[in-house]
DNA sequence: GTGCTATGTGTTAACGGTACCATGCGCTCG
DNA sequence: CGAGCGCATGGTACCGTTAACACATAGCAC
């Protein structure tokens, strides 16, 4: 069904060599031949085999893009930048959701290995992606590590500065009065739920506040987590005033709970969260965030690793760590003047649908 | 850097042959033979060359999916069951935005072709991407179309009814005492801009309301486009009462505006779009919206593709039409009592991040 | 005329895996 | 005891492209 450089050959009278040389640019080809071949390229409506010149270059011209959810706004737009900046770079990326599952992860790592990727831009599970890494490692895999470092393991990496931003956040519910403050976080194992984790209790310090193990609640980062942790929240006697979730979709969930048991926010308790929801501050800004740029993380891990696969594989690791702005909206109850809304309030441009 | 069948062979003293059947399942192989084979394998770190096999089976193992912009909720959350889908029968995702562009939709096209993706799915730009499809029709490319038609385009189709939909939200503005509405919509060579304006027009027409140029805007369906078509809309006199967006990213787009302008919602001006903005529903619901069942548009995409790629490369086109379901909130001033928010809000379930 | 270069084109082998067929061995059976 | 069978394994060729080299022809200098 698919022509070849043979049939082509055949064709236009000359050799396969001869039809290589000019769907490469036809250097070396009289002009007559490079016409007759052209002229059979079109009838035989010829498209080179990549995956035969996979084969011979070893370069498969793939990046590939491991996240958790792609549904999650947050990896959306940040695959969004990664991909534009490798299709610049002549790349495709092949998408995985790794649905925070160790063994899809493995799979997935495994896949790329096996389908020769070029390049892999992840967000790891959590510490335990350690194995699943140093498979990559060993063979000097391009490799860049977003959203979450994992302990142990060193490489090229793009993060915020989630204990800074975490710090932001609980000082800023301190600020306005709140003291019993609950926190809904993931397990340990993941780097930036230990951050969160640590940049909040920082300022809990600071304010010379301790924390009851009863308000620190670990579960999964999706909105099924937060709904779940709100509902015990909520059933604390006394309860907090306050609550910090670990990301958007906790937070989500978190609302979803709130809502359901009539209550209002930031009338009967407060809720800020990691991310913002995007798209969602344009229509009611509501929620007050901690703001990462997030099309960057996936621009800055693309250029990474594109870094890498030109030729420097064995240089020494590189951490870019991004600030994440406080961004001061109702739902913590502040009487501070709300802040000023810029319309192209996210880093990131309107896009096309 | 990388082992190979030969490798493994020289090392655990048999044919390259024998090793090939070992790493296939082992098959007709002693299990001594075999055994002596995985020790080569493990202390080598064999990774069969995926490239290499697909060459020889002519089976990428790679479906492509194509979409203006995965950074839209509507489109990541689509990608995502289709790609759960893929991954379930063994298939990888490689992910392209076009950004709306024929140029790069074409060069995406034909990347597909090259590298011999097996499948394709695929929301066409518009009705001129017909030249681009056809390219692919010639070689009996598995093809599924999602979202949108392409006019004089007869192939596989996922789709939403759009014109009922679109009829269902005029006709609840309508019903709630709006006479002045606008529309914010594509233009005409995108067939949901074009059933969905039918369907509002259909609406008006039997409520004999004319609709006048002027509150037909074109633009692009995105969150600029909805912005500086939402701009115009308030300079006009009469002030139209109503404003139908033609998606999500519109409405956002045109609520940006409106907010700009010190204006609120629905109080000074009413406003319904087509699909959910995706998340925001729980945190604060608000906007009156058809809903379409945006996971399913994926699973039953790749189901289809995958269907075609399984054998029934000849048949007849299938066209699968979506229910789309009209969510009343409060956007629209209407009068009736506000529709239960059932928890599991839309088709989808949370997922992790 | 010989030697040299430049140019255009063809031949061979290789990338890494596997389909296909050949081979060798041990065994059963008439 | 040799024909015949089944099993385990090996050899060869091929998927489609291209790198590397070989070759042929023409032009030019000496």
């Amino acid at each position: 069904m698919n022509a070849t450089v043979r049939d082509v050959a055949r064709k236009a009278g000359v050799s396969a060599m001869t039809v290589s040389r000019v769907i490469n640019g036809g250097a070396g080809v009289r002009l007559e031949t490079r016409r007759r071949v052209e002229r059979a390229v079109t009838e035989l409506d010829f498209v080179p085999n990549g995956v035969a010149r996979g084969l011979m270059s070893s370069k498969s011209g793939t990046l590939g893009v491991i996240v958790p959810d792609i549904s999650n706004p947050f990896f959306s737009i940040l695959v969004r930048g990664a991909e534009t900046v490798a299709r610049r770079a002549g790349y495709r990326v092949l998408l995985c959701n790794s649905e925070g599952d160790l063994g899809l992860e493995k799979q997935y790592v495994q896949d790329m290995i096996s389908h020769r990727a070029e390049g892999l831009i992840i967000a790891p599970v959590g510490d335990r992606s350690k194995a699943n890494l140093q498979a990559l490692e060993r063979r000097r895999f391009p490799l860049v590590l977003i959203d979450r470092s994992v302990a142990g393991f060193d490489c090229d990496l793009v993060q915020a500065d989630s204990v800074a931003g975490a710090k932001m956040l609980a000082l800023h519910l301190l600020g306005v009065g709140h003291r019993r403050i609950a926190v809904i976080i993931e397990p340990d194992n993941v780097s930036t739920a230990r951050d969160r984790l640590a940049g909040f209790n920082a300022a809990m310090k600071t304010a010379g506040i301790k924390v009851p193990a009863s308000h620190v609640l670990r579960t999964t980062a999706d909105r099924a987590g937060g709904y779940a942790a709100m509902q015990q929240i909520l059933s604390l006697d006394p309860r907090p005033s306050a609550v910090f979730a670990v990301n958007n979709m906790t937070a989500l969930g978190a609302m979803q709970a709130i809502r359901e048991r009539g209550l209002v926010v930031p009338k009967d308790i407060a809720l800020v969260c990691f991310d913002d929801v995007e798209h969602l501050a344009v229509l009611s800004p509501f929620l007050t965030v901690v703001n990462q740029p997030t099309e960057m993380f996936g621009t800055l891990a693309a250029q990474l690793v594109l870094d890498r696969i030109a030729g420097d594989t064995g240089g020494p690791p590189r951490r870019v760590v991004l600030q994440a702005d406080l961004l001061v909206r109702e739902s913590c109850g502040s009487k501070l003047p709300p802040a000023p809304e810029p319309s192209g309030k996210t880093n990131h441009k309107p896009r096309g649908q």
